[in-house]
DNA sequence: GCCATCTGTAGCAATGTCCGTTACGGATAT
DNA sequence: ATATCCGTAACGGACATTGCTACAGATGGC
Protein backbone atom coordinates (compact mmCIF):
# COMPACT_ATOMS: atom_id res chain seq x y z
CA UNK A 1 0.00 0.00 0.00
CA UNK A 2 0.89 2.72 0.54
CA UNK A 3 1.30 5.60 0.21
CA UNK A 4 -0.36 5.12 -2.63
CA UNK A 5 -3.80 4.64 -2.52
CA UNK A 6 -5.31 3.59 1.01
CA UNK A 7 -8.28 4.57 1.77
CA UNK A 8 -10.05 2.50 4.22
CA UNK A 9 -7.02 0.45 4.04
CA UNK A 10 -4.80 2.73 6.02
CA UNK A 11 -7.48 2.88 8.66
CA UNK A 12 -6.95 -0.70 9.40
CA UNK A 13 -3.21 -0.45 9.87
CA UNK A 14 -4.46 2.86 12.34
CA UNK A 15 -7.03 0.80 14.22
CA UNK A 16 -4.24 -2.28 14.22
CA UNK A 17 -1.57 -0.22 16.06
CA UNK A 18 -4.08 1.43 18.08
CA UNK A 19 -5.28 -2.19 19.68
CA UNK A 20 -1.50 -3.74 19.91
CA UNK A 21 -0.73 -0.24 21.78
CA UNK A 22 -3.80 -0.72 24.08
CA UNK A 23 -2.96 -4.54 24.71
CA UNK A 24 0.32 -3.37 25.48
CA UNK A 25 -0.42 -0.81 27.91
CA UNK A 26 -2.99 -2.71 29.78
CA UNK A 27 -2.97 -5.78 32.27
CA UNK A 28 -4.45 -8.81 31.45
CA UNK A 29 -6.79 -9.81 28.64
CA UNK A 30 -8.74 -6.83 26.66
CA UNK A 31 -12.57 -8.07 25.44
CA UNK A 32 -13.26 -6.67 21.94
CA UNK A 33 -15.36 -4.73 23.96
CA UNK A 34 -13.30 -2.78 25.69
CA UNK A 35 -11.29 -2.33 22.47
CA UNK A 36 -13.97 -1.50 20.47
CA UNK A 37 -14.82 1.12 22.98
CA UNK A 38 -11.64 2.07 22.82
CA UNK A 39 -11.78 2.65 18.90
CA UNK A 40 -15.22 3.50 18.47
CA UNK A 41 -16.39 0.69 16.61
CA UNK A 42 -17.96 -2.59 16.71
CA UNK A 43 -16.82 -5.35 18.87
CA UNK A 44 -16.85 -7.60 15.59
CA UNK A 45 -14.42 -5.44 13.42
CA UNK A 46 -11.98 -5.78 16.02
CA UNK A 47 -12.39 -9.70 16.17
CA UNK A 48 -12.35 -9.89 12.67
CA UNK A 49 -9.08 -7.59 12.68
CA UNK A 50 -7.52 -9.35 15.86
CA UNK A 51 -8.21 -12.46 13.76
CA UNK A 52 -5.51 -11.62 11.15
CA UNK A 53 -3.32 -10.50 13.81
CA UNK A 54 -3.96 -13.78 15.64
CA UNK A 55 -3.05 -16.17 12.83
CA UNK A 56 -0.06 -14.33 12.11
CA UNK A 57 0.98 -14.87 15.84
CA UNK A 58 0.96 -11.38 17.17
CA UNK A 59 -1.94 -12.06 19.35
CA UNK A 60 -3.57 -14.31 21.66
CA UNK A 61 -7.74 -15.03 21.90
CA UNK A 62 -9.15 -16.69 24.34
CA UNK A 63 -12.65 -17.08 24.62
CA UNK A 64 -14.53 -17.50 27.61
CA UNK A 65 -15.32 -15.63 31.17
CA UNK A 66 -12.15 -13.63 31.95
CA UNK A 67 -10.89 -14.40 28.37
CA UNK A 68 -10.07 -11.23 26.05
CA UNK A 69 -6.94 -10.58 23.18
CA UNK A 70 -3.27 -10.93 24.94
CA UNK A 71 -0.54 -9.92 23.34
CA UNK A 72 1.39 -13.21 22.13
CA UNK A 73 4.89 -11.30 22.18
CA UNK A 74 6.74 -8.54 23.76
CA UNK A 75 6.35 -5.54 22.11
CA UNK A 76 10.07 -5.04 21.09
CA UNK A 77 9.50 -8.31 18.79
CA UNK A 78 6.71 -6.89 16.96
CA UNK A 79 8.16 -4.92 13.69
CA UNK A 80 5.79 -2.30 12.69
CA UNK A 81 6.47 -3.43 8.37
CA UNK A 82 5.17 -7.23 9.08
CA UNK A 83 1.97 -5.47 10.63
CA UNK A 84 1.63 -3.55 7.48
CA UNK A 85 1.91 -6.38 5.20
CA UNK A 86 -0.48 -8.39 7.20
CA UNK A 87 -2.93 -5.69 7.17
CA UNK A 88 -2.21 -4.34 3.73
CA UNK A 89 -2.03 -7.88 1.95
CA UNK A 90 -2.82 -6.82 -1.63
CA UNK A 91 -3.15 -3.57 -1.76
CA UNK A 92 0.36 -2.45 -2.77
CA UNK A 93 0.93 1.04 -4.08
CA UNK A 94 1.88 0.74 -8.07
CA UNK A 95 -0.80 -2.26 -8.54
CA UNK A 96 -0.95 -1.66 -12.25
CA UNK A 97 -3.35 -2.27 -15.30
CA UNK A 98 -3.70 -4.54 -18.28
CA UNK A 99 -2.81 -2.12 -21.01
CA UNK A 100 -3.12 -3.67 -24.82
CA UNK A 101 0.21 -5.30 -25.66
CA UNK A 102 -0.51 -4.82 -29.40
CA UNK A 103 0.89 -1.34 -28.57
CA UNK A 104 4.53 -1.19 -28.29
CA UNK A 105 4.54 1.09 -25.49
CA UNK A 106 1.89 -0.60 -23.62
CA UNK A 107 3.35 -4.32 -24.01
CA UNK A 108 6.46 -3.16 -21.45
CA UNK A 109 5.53 -0.13 -19.48
CA UNK A 110 3.48 -2.69 -17.24
CA UNK A 111 7.10 -4.13 -16.14
CA UNK A 112 8.62 -0.41 -15.97
CA UNK A 113 5.54 1.03 -13.55
CA UNK A 114 6.39 -2.73 -11.47
CA UNK A 115 9.77 -1.83 -10.91
CA UNK A 116 8.97 2.17 -9.78
CA UNK A 117 6.06 0.96 -7.58
CA UNK A 118 8.40 -1.82 -5.93
CA UNK A 119 11.49 0.06 -5.46
CA UNK A 120 9.38 3.17 -3.59
CA UNK A 121 7.20 0.66 -1.70
CA UNK A 122 10.82 -1.09 -0.11
CA UNK A 123 11.77 2.38 1.04
CA UNK A 124 8.12 2.35 2.51
CA UNK A 125 8.40 -0.87 4.42
CA UNK A 126 12.25 -0.05 5.52
CA UNK A 127 10.81 3.01 7.41
CA UNK A 128 8.03 1.30 8.63
CA UNK A 129 10.50 -1.23 10.05
CA UNK A 130 12.69 0.87 12.03
CA UNK A 131 10.57 1.20 14.68
CA UNK A 132 8.86 -1.57 17.08
CA UNK A 133 5.56 -2.16 18.58
CA UNK A 134 7.86 -0.86 21.91
CA UNK A 135 8.73 1.99 20.42
CA UNK A 136 4.98 3.20 20.02
CA UNK A 137 4.11 2.44 23.26
CA UNK A 138 6.69 4.27 24.54
CA UNK A 139 5.89 7.31 22.66
CA UNK A 140 1.97 6.57 23.75
CA UNK A 141 3.45 6.35 27.27
CA UNK A 142 5.02 9.92 26.99
CA UNK A 143 1.63 11.68 25.37
CA UNK A 144 -0.73 9.83 27.78
CA UNK A 145 1.29 11.42 30.54
CA UNK A 146 1.92 15.36 29.40
CA UNK A 147 -1.87 15.00 28.80
CA UNK A 148 -2.39 13.94 31.58
CA UNK A 149 -5.94 15.78 33.35
CA UNK A 150 -4.81 15.42 36.98
CA UNK B 1 -8.82 -2.62 -14.47
CA UNK B 2 -10.66 -5.58 -15.98
CA UNK B 3 -13.29 -6.61 -13.21
CA UNK B 4 -10.88 -9.17 -12.37
CA UNK B 5 -8.05 -6.93 -10.88
CA UNK B 6 -7.50 -6.64 -7.84
CA UNK B 7 -6.77 -3.29 -6.11
CA UNK B 8 -8.45 -0.84 -8.71
CA UNK B 9 -7.31 2.31 -6.61
CA UNK B 10 -3.25 2.62 -7.38
CA UNK B 11 -4.52 1.62 -11.16
CA UNK B 12 -4.24 5.58 -11.39
CA UNK B 13 -0.80 6.23 -10.94
CA UNK B 14 0.30 2.97 -13.46
CA UNK B 15 -2.05 4.55 -16.38
CA UNK B 16 -0.39 7.89 -15.38
CA UNK B 17 3.09 6.94 -15.69
CA UNK B 18 1.77 4.91 -18.98
CA UNK B 19 -0.22 7.77 -20.68
CA UNK B 20 3.04 10.30 -20.11
CA UNK B 21 5.59 7.76 -21.43
CA UNK B 22 3.42 7.06 -24.60
CA UNK B 23 3.09 11.00 -24.93
CA UNK B 24 6.94 11.35 -24.47
CA UNK B 25 7.72 8.67 -27.06
CA UNK B 26 4.97 9.49 -29.68
CA UNK B 27 5.64 12.76 -31.58
CA UNK B 28 3.01 14.92 -32.34
CA UNK B 29 -0.28 15.18 -30.33
CA UNK B 30 -2.25 11.74 -28.99
CA UNK B 31 -5.90 11.85 -28.99
CA UNK B 32 -7.60 10.52 -25.88
CA UNK B 33 -9.23 7.73 -28.31
CA UNK B 34 -5.59 7.02 -28.78
CA UNK B 35 -4.25 7.07 -25.54
CA UNK B 36 -7.66 4.85 -24.48
CA UNK B 37 -6.47 1.97 -26.99
CA UNK B 38 -3.15 1.77 -25.54
CA UNK B 39 -4.21 2.05 -21.84
CA UNK B 40 -7.27 -0.06 -22.77
CA UNK B 41 -9.77 1.84 -21.32
CA UNK B 42 -12.41 4.34 -22.11
CA UNK B 43 -11.50 7.88 -23.89
CA UNK B 44 -13.71 9.69 -21.29
CA UNK B 45 -11.49 7.93 -18.27
CA UNK B 46 -8.36 8.95 -20.16
CA UNK B 47 -9.70 12.67 -20.66
CA UNK B 48 -10.28 12.81 -16.73
CA UNK B 49 -6.97 11.82 -16.05
CA UNK B 50 -5.09 14.09 -18.05
CA UNK B 51 -7.88 16.91 -17.21
CA UNK B 52 -5.70 16.90 -13.65
CA UNK B 53 -2.27 16.35 -14.73
CA UNK B 54 -2.99 19.28 -17.33
CA UNK B 55 -3.91 21.59 -14.30
CA UNK B 56 -1.16 20.71 -12.60
CA UNK B 57 0.29 21.75 -15.82
CA UNK B 58 2.20 18.53 -16.76
CA UNK B 59 0.03 18.06 -20.02
CA UNK B 60 -1.70 20.58 -22.62
CA UNK B 61 -4.81 19.36 -24.47
CA UNK B 62 -6.05 20.89 -27.17
CA UNK B 63 -9.43 21.30 -28.53
CA UNK B 64 -10.76 20.63 -32.23
CA UNK B 65 -9.03 18.97 -35.21
CA UNK B 66 -5.10 17.55 -35.38
CA UNK B 67 -5.36 18.20 -31.64
CA UNK B 68 -5.03 16.06 -28.45
CA UNK B 69 -2.40 15.92 -25.59
CA UNK B 70 1.07 17.18 -25.11
CA UNK B 71 3.68 16.88 -22.89
CA UNK B 72 3.95 20.94 -21.08
CA UNK B 73 7.76 20.52 -20.19
CA UNK B 74 10.33 17.98 -20.99
CA UNK B 75 10.58 14.68 -19.52
CA UNK B 76 13.25 15.16 -17.36
CA UNK B 77 11.09 18.05 -15.58
CA UNK B 78 8.66 15.40 -14.28
CA UNK B 79 9.45 14.08 -11.30
CA UNK B 80 7.39 10.70 -9.87
CA UNK B 81 6.98 12.07 -7.05
CA UNK B 82 4.76 14.72 -8.59
CA UNK B 83 3.10 13.10 -10.13
CA UNK B 84 2.37 10.59 -7.78
CA UNK B 85 1.19 13.45 -5.34
CA UNK B 86 -1.24 14.75 -7.60
CA UNK B 87 -2.78 11.26 -8.01
CA UNK B 88 -3.24 9.97 -4.72
CA UNK B 89 -4.40 13.07 -3.42
CA UNK B 90 -6.15 12.61 -0.43
CA UNK B 91 -5.12 8.48 -0.45
CA UNK B 92 -2.42 9.57 2.13
CA UNK B 93 -0.96 6.46 3.90
CA UNK B 94 -1.19 8.13 6.96
CA UNK B 95 -5.32 8.06 7.07
CA UNK B 96 -6.33 7.68 10.71
CA UNK B 97 -9.64 6.31 12.76
CA UNK B 98 -11.36 8.50 14.89
CA UNK B 99 -10.66 6.70 18.35
CA UNK B 100 -12.41 7.37 21.39
CA UNK B 101 -11.27 10.52 23.40
CA UNK B 102 -12.30 9.53 26.64
CA UNK B 103 -9.77 6.41 26.46
CA UNK B 104 -6.04 7.32 27.75
CA UNK B 105 -4.84 5.59 24.80
CA UNK B 106 -7.29 6.82 22.25
CA UNK B 107 -6.75 10.43 22.81
CA UNK B 108 -2.84 10.13 21.91
CA UNK B 109 -3.36 7.42 19.29
CA UNK B 110 -3.77 9.35 16.62
CA UNK B 111 -0.69 11.72 16.91
CA UNK B 112 1.65 8.52 17.19
CA UNK B 113 -0.27 7.01 14.44
CA UNK B 114 0.16 10.56 12.36
CA UNK B 115 4.11 10.62 12.94
CA UNK B 116 4.41 7.07 11.87
CA UNK B 117 2.50 7.31 8.30
CA UNK B 118 4.11 10.76 7.96
CA UNK B 119 7.54 9.24 8.16
CA UNK B 120 7.05 5.97 5.88
CA UNK B 121 5.47 8.46 3.26
CA UNK B 122 8.33 10.64 3.07
CA UNK B 123 10.17 7.61 2.63
CA UNK B 124 7.96 6.67 -0.54
CA UNK B 125 7.81 9.86 -1.68
CA UNK B 126 11.95 10.00 -1.63
CA UNK B 127 12.55 7.20 -3.55
CA UNK B 128 9.88 8.29 -6.26
CA UNK B 129 11.60 11.25 -6.25
CA UNK B 130 14.79 9.83 -7.72
CA UNK B 131 13.10 9.34 -10.86
CA UNK B 132 11.55 11.41 -13.73
CA UNK B 133 9.30 11.07 -16.62
CA UNK B 134 12.73 10.83 -18.40
CA UNK B 135 14.03 7.99 -16.86
CA UNK B 136 10.67 5.72 -17.18
CA UNK B 137 11.19 6.66 -20.71
CA UNK B 138 14.41 5.48 -21.08
CA UNK B 139 13.50 2.04 -19.32
CA UNK B 140 10.90 1.78 -21.66
CA UNK B 141 12.82 2.58 -24.97
CA UNK B 142 15.59 -0.02 -23.92
CA UNK B 143 12.73 -2.72 -23.32
CA UNK B 144 10.79 -1.95 -26.71
CA UNK B 145 14.05 -2.29 -28.61
CA UNK B 146 14.78 -5.89 -26.61
CA UNK B 147 11.49 -7.00 -27.71
CA UNK B 148 10.83 -6.15 -30.90
CA UNK B 149 9.64 -8.81 -33.13
CA UNK B 150 11.48 -7.34 -36.31
C1' DG C 1 -18.92 30.70 -42.62
C1' DC C 2 -19.36 25.59 -42.32
C1' DC C 3 -18.04 21.35 -40.74
C1' DA C 4 -15.57 17.58 -38.97
C1' DT C 5 -12.66 16.71 -35.10
C1' DC C 6 -11.53 16.59 -30.10
C1' DT C 7 -11.59 18.05 -25.51
C1' DG C 8 -14.32 19.02 -21.17
C1' DT C 9 -17.81 17.52 -18.23
C1' DA C 10 -22.16 15.99 -16.48
C1' DG C 11 -24.83 12.08 -15.44
C1' DC C 12 -25.80 7.26 -14.75
C1' DA C 13 -25.41 2.17 -14.09
C1' DA C 14 -22.43 -1.45 -12.59
C1' DT C 15 -18.95 -3.15 -9.72
C1' DG C 16 -16.12 -3.85 -5.71
C1' DT C 17 -14.60 -2.86 -1.00
C1' DC C 18 -15.16 -2.01 3.64
C1' DC C 19 -17.84 -1.20 7.66
C1' DG C 20 -21.47 -1.87 11.09
C1' DT C 21 -24.81 -4.90 12.78
C1' DT C 22 -27.36 -9.11 14.03
C1' DA C 23 -27.16 -13.83 14.96
C1' DC C 24 -25.50 -18.03 16.51
C1' DG C 25 -22.22 -21.85 17.46
C1' DG C 26 -18.39 -23.24 20.34
C1' DA C 27 -15.06 -22.83 24.05
C1' DT C 28 -14.15 -22.15 28.95
C1' DA C 29 -13.72 -20.25 33.77
C1' DT C 30 -16.37 -20.41 38.00
C1' DA D 1 -24.65 -25.62 34.54
C1' DT D 2 -24.18 -21.17 33.16
C1' DA D 3 -22.62 -16.76 32.11
C1' DT D 4 -18.98 -14.91 29.41
C1' DC D 5 -16.48 -14.21 25.31
C1' DC D 6 -14.42 -15.45 20.82
C1' DG D 7 -15.13 -16.99 15.76
C1' DT D 8 -17.68 -16.52 11.78
C1' DA D 9 -21.41 -16.20 8.55
C1' DA D 10 -24.69 -13.19 6.45
C1' DC D 11 -26.64 -8.91 5.00
C1' DG D 12 -27.43 -4.00 4.06
C1' DG D 13 -25.53 0.44 3.41
C1' DA D 14 -21.95 3.85 2.41
C1' DC D 15 -18.44 5.03 -0.66
C1' DA D 16 -15.07 5.03 -4.50
C1' DT D 17 -13.99 3.94 -9.17
C1' DT D 18 -14.78 2.57 -13.78
C1' DG D 19 -17.07 2.40 -18.25
C1' DC D 20 -20.30 4.50 -21.03
C1' DT D 21 -23.55 7.89 -23.37
C1' DA D 22 -24.48 12.43 -24.42
C1' DC D 23 -23.70 17.00 -25.40
C1' DA D 24 -21.62 21.69 -25.19
C1' DG D 25 -17.59 24.29 -26.58
C1' DA D 26 -13.27 25.10 -28.99
C1' DT D 27 -10.59 24.94 -33.22
C1' DG D 28 -8.28 23.91 -37.56
C1' DG D 29 -9.16 23.14 -42.58
C1' DC D 30 -12.01 23.94 -46.49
Amino acid sequence: MSVTDIAMTNVRFAVSVHVLALLAVTEGPCTSEFIAGSVSTNPVVIRRLLGTLQRAGLVIGRTGPRGGFLLARPARDIRLDQLHRLIAEGNVSTASHSPNFRCPVGRVVTDVVDRIGTRAEKAFLEALARETLADVVRDVRGRMESCKPK
